[in-house]
DNA sequence: CTGTTCCGTTACCGTCTTGTCACCGGCTCG
DNA sequence: CGAGCCGGTGACAAGACGGTAACGGAACAG
């Protein structure tokens, strides 16, 4: 279970990470709104705490830019006194507050509530259609009971597919997501990428390609 | 390893119980708040399970109580809507919770995963499959009676190759499990050791190796 | 002191993964 | 029609990774 925290403040970062990596939880840390969006498509967390009070720009348009291409829960951390901005948080799309300042066992009470409302219960499978993810194995299990082991990139780029499966997921995410650098051209490894990715799932279920090119836009994986 | 489980409910007593004799737990139950904590002073068990609703006060206080006299990790039995008193629950102290219904299996798996968390697992000896390990004295032993001095470390490494028998056990968890996480790049040990270990396991019992490699992410115990 | 055990370290090898280049065919647009 | 972009495919090589062997220091027993 991966959990994504965005704050400028060192410390209050340092607490939660730690709180929440105590409990067991994967911690991916981010400092303001841009690294926050960035490690958002890098590491696709199962959850976000944002802080709304951030450096440059401010939480809202964090929120809005993650509500546009996920459901992932956010929980939105406030100062006491911005009831307003609580309000204004919550119609973009925050499923959640929390108050500053608050114990590290409320903010753990807290997630789990959020999670268990999210009906996230384990993050290490993912299912779509006939395929099912296994993240830690690095296993592709298919309805039939074939299994496919998968190496890391190739990994990454159906955790993206699968977590968005039936939509178009855009050339530029997926290289944000599975190599983690943004707008540089480098086109070419993703085509390679598929490219051994379908020779594997064919060898696998011949005939049956789950892949589907979107000319010009990325690649989308039958629901 | 003993559990006392607190609920006024018989039924769920008796099924509680059960399943969790059946598992190799010792259980002791209580029906209400005050023989809780006389069971509790009693016997010392290693987990409490604890019903939220008690006929006389409720379970918070059996709760503070007895987080006041130890860390025991104490899961909260709970009613479907209940989160409020669940969130209060977990300030209190208690370390996770279940909501009523739930299946024997689901309450197996918590409260594995709960002693496991507090680090209580090491009830001496593991078993999984054909091998059984003993903690304390670190040897191995093997369904057909052989016996395996092991060393520290390979002592470590089958713990929790062994905890999590079946499942892939992932590189950077078994360096910091064996090792306490001494930076990240020491693969070299980690590759020595299990070598090592299967030397030691393929004299004793030849043609049987248990430890599966799953390239790129870690090992697994066969099952 | 001497031998043994444990284990960290270096080195080498074969295999798998992945980045790179080169080429092909289809499509679009001037 | 031809240039240019795009996606697909094959081939190659660097590098990562796992397995194995060997060396040597530290701790310890006799």
């Amino acid at each position: 279970m991966k959990i994504l925290v965005v704050d400028d403040d060192p410390d209050l970062l340092a607490l939660v990470a730690f709180a929440l990596t105590n409990a067991g939880y994967a911690v991916v840390r981010a400092a303001d709104a841009g690294p926050a969006i960035a490690a958002f498509d890098r590491e696709l967390p199962n959850l976000v705490l944002l802080d709304i009070n951030l450096p440059s720009g401010s939480g809202f348009d964090v929120c809005r830019n993650i509500r546009d291409r996920s459901q992932v829960p956010v929980m939105m951390l406030t100062a006491r006194g911005e009831e307003e901005d609580l309000v204004h948080a919550l119609e973009l799309g925050a499923d959640d507050y929390l108050t500053k300042p608050f114990s590290p066992r409320t903010l753990l009470a807290r997630v789990k509530a959020l999670l268990r409302r999210a009906g996230i219960e384990s993050a290490d499978t993912l299912t779509a259609g006939q395929v099912s993810l296994d993240l830690e194995a690095q296993t592709l299990a298919f309805a039939d009971g074939a299994l496919l082991r998968l190496t890391r990139l190739e990994t990454r780029l159906l955790q993206i597919l699968i977590a968005q499966a039936g939509h178009v997921v855009t050339t530029e995410r997926l290289l944000a997501h599975v190599w983690g650098h943004r707008g540089s051209g480098d086109r070419q490894l993703l085509k390679q990428l598929v490219h051994r990715l379908r020779q594997k799932l064919e060898r696998a279920s011949p005939g049956n390609d789950p892949l589907q090119t979107e000319s010009g836009v990325g690649y989308r994986l039958k629901a």
